[in-house]
DNA sequence: TTGTATGCGTTATCAC
DNA sequence: GTGATAACGCATACAA
């Protein structure tokens, strides 16, 4: 089997049949002005032929391409994987496709991802901000073409579009509370880039609840990075060499909280009875360390499967409804990490 | 802005500059039997009317998509979403897009999934496969039409086309010699699904270290089972209760090597003293967990990088090469669950 | 209930 | 160097 036979198209069963190629098409897609019997004996043909409908044509006619174009910044991070897999879940349940790119939290990439896309012609649009975005022009061309944009975790606030977030002031919150109900006042914040909202809210949350304990806030106990294992660690070495060393530490990824984790075993300190520390997104390494992080969980998947609702069935800009913003709700899960009294389960 | 207006084509272009159609097609491709003023002027003028070729239509013309099909498992696991990642970071930078599909290792969401592919003409397909499948007749089309489809991990032994692979044996055999030279001859071996390749090689060579050291095999110190984390410790637990308790065990994944581990360090028992581990992938989990996991690790980016080249780099079938294997090296990480000695490094 | 004819936006083959 | 035109495979308005 060397030479690639082409593609059966509709033609082909068309002749085969000794009917036309729109008797064809319509059958195909069980149009009910055809007769039961044609339909049946064109299915078969189709079938029995190895057709498979040419996408690009189809699209081409009818200027729907029944695909989701995706940017985020890196797919192999278990929330980020975690969210398309919910995307693609819905996707295939209703008949369409993705495509995925990553920004690596690019501007530049990111721009160059969506003009792809554009010429994709995808149906729907969703996307997680890179870190380095600030500018948001060639988002507009999907807005103007009303082709739906849904935004996920990492949002643009300057954008009248659909959003699937989380209400990170309130995660926060929950998190440094937590915390000031241990009885700890000295309370550390490892902070992200503050130009992404998901960073900004997060820190606010964690200010009001101290603020609202009637404790002060430190500047030198918030420190910027961001937030990688390794800059946790280093962040709570800087933390360590301070005036006033923390008690507690609410960090806004796990991979932070982890990397603030070892580095105090490492020192013989320990977690939580030296420090306690709370990470933010239940990384499944969370529940793993020992001892296991308390951290804030997020409907990872299923803000996937929602945005990929919110694209499919989007209405039409006309009608009432201009852009919705839905936020799921989070979860604080109490582990060892945060809890002096060590009722630790290793058991999931 | 309300109403969506419609993409600009090539028409639109030609128009605005009194040229032909066929002019504008030619000067965006760059050819060079255009005058080096009308390119210029269409480029420029392309730009300024925000236009955005139309792949749809230019696939259908060329018969190329410059897509490449993408089915894999779950792609919310960590070996798999770096895979994607790698292949994702090739196609991008070879100006191709990546369509991505998930079987949930079922056979009949894989094949459903191949059609699709199918019908969106891609240019290629690369396929890691489900649990469940057993037979192969979803990929024939793909060969017939010459459409270049590689294999990544998981692989298919009864077609003849592109694999990337790691040499199971190998790496079964380096773990399980690891443990045997650590002087343990009690080892048990977590073994996956038998129908799939990895995992029948994998315990090949834990079987083959043991005979090549003299020890005998125990059928009831080897178990099947998905190889979660949950089923990790219930085999322990099963391991525990039974005749000759292990001194090590060798999991094919790094889930429920963790597993285990929990289940012992939950009873009290101390790894490695008690029992040594070695799992397999060497996830984000394996270096935190305390102790550290000693385990495969496996170059995943680079094996998708390597089979979106061969993807998209691939010779016709009537050259001399039909297809090819690539192998890629391991690398036993040892870390603390597997040295009695615990020189163990938090810092990665 | 079915057939004919046209166009979707590109590219490629001719011709000039 | 550039222009006219056909063709890719499908869906649909209009006829019959």
């Amino acid at each position: 089997m060397n030479r690639g036979k082409k593609a059966i198209t509709i033609y082909d069963i068309a002749e085969a049949l000794g009917v036309s190629s729109a008797t064809v098409s319509r059958a195909l897609k069980n149009n009910k002005s055809i007769g039961a019997a044609t339909t049946k004996a064109v299915q078969e043909m189709a079938n029995r032929m190895g057709y498979h409908p040419n996408k690009m044509a189809s699209s081409l006619r009818t200027k729907k391409t029944k695909t989701i174009g995706v940017i985020f910044s890196w797919i192999n991070r278990p929330f980020i994987s975690s969210v398309i897999s919910g995307i693609e879940d819905i996707a295939n349940q209703e008949g369409y496709n993705v495509i995925i790119s990553q920004s690596n939290d690019f501007y530049k990439k990111e721009v160059s991802n969506a003009h792809t896309l554009l010429s994709s012609r995808v149906d729907g649009l969703i996307v997680s901000l890179a870190m380095e975005t600030t500018q948001y022009d060639h988002f507009n061309t999907f807005l103007q073409n009303n082709i739906p944009v849904v935004f996920v975790d990492r949002i643009c606030p300057d954008l009248d579009t659909d959003r699937i977030i989380i209400d990170n002031f309130d995660a926060g919150y929950t998190a440094t509370k937590h915390l000031i109900d241990q009885g700890f006042r000295q309370i550390a914040h490892l902070e992200g880039a503050q130009n992404r909202l998901i960073f900004k809210e997060r820190k606010e949350g964690y200010v009001a609840a101290l603020r609202d304990h009637g404790i002060e806030i430190n500047e030198d106990l918030i420190l910027y990075s961001r937030l990688s294992y390794e800059e946790g660690w280093q962040s709570m070495e800087k933390l360590l060499r301070g005036k006033t060393i923390p008690k507690a530490l609410f960090c806004s990824t796990d991979n932070a909280a982890i990397g603030a984790l070892q580095c105090l075993k490492s020192k013989g300190l320990r977690v939580p009875h030296d420090v306690a520390i709370i990470g933010f997104n239940d990384d499944p390494t969370a529940r793993i360390i020992d001892p296991p992080l308390t951290t804030i969980s997020q409907p990872s998947v299923e803000m996937g499967r929602i945005a990929a609702q919110q694209v499919i069935k989007k209405r039409p800009y006309n009608e009432s409804v201009k852009s919705e913003t839905i936020i799921l709700k989070t979860k604080l899960v109490i582990r060892g990490s945060s809890v002096i009294e060590d009722v630790r389960a290793f058991y999931p």
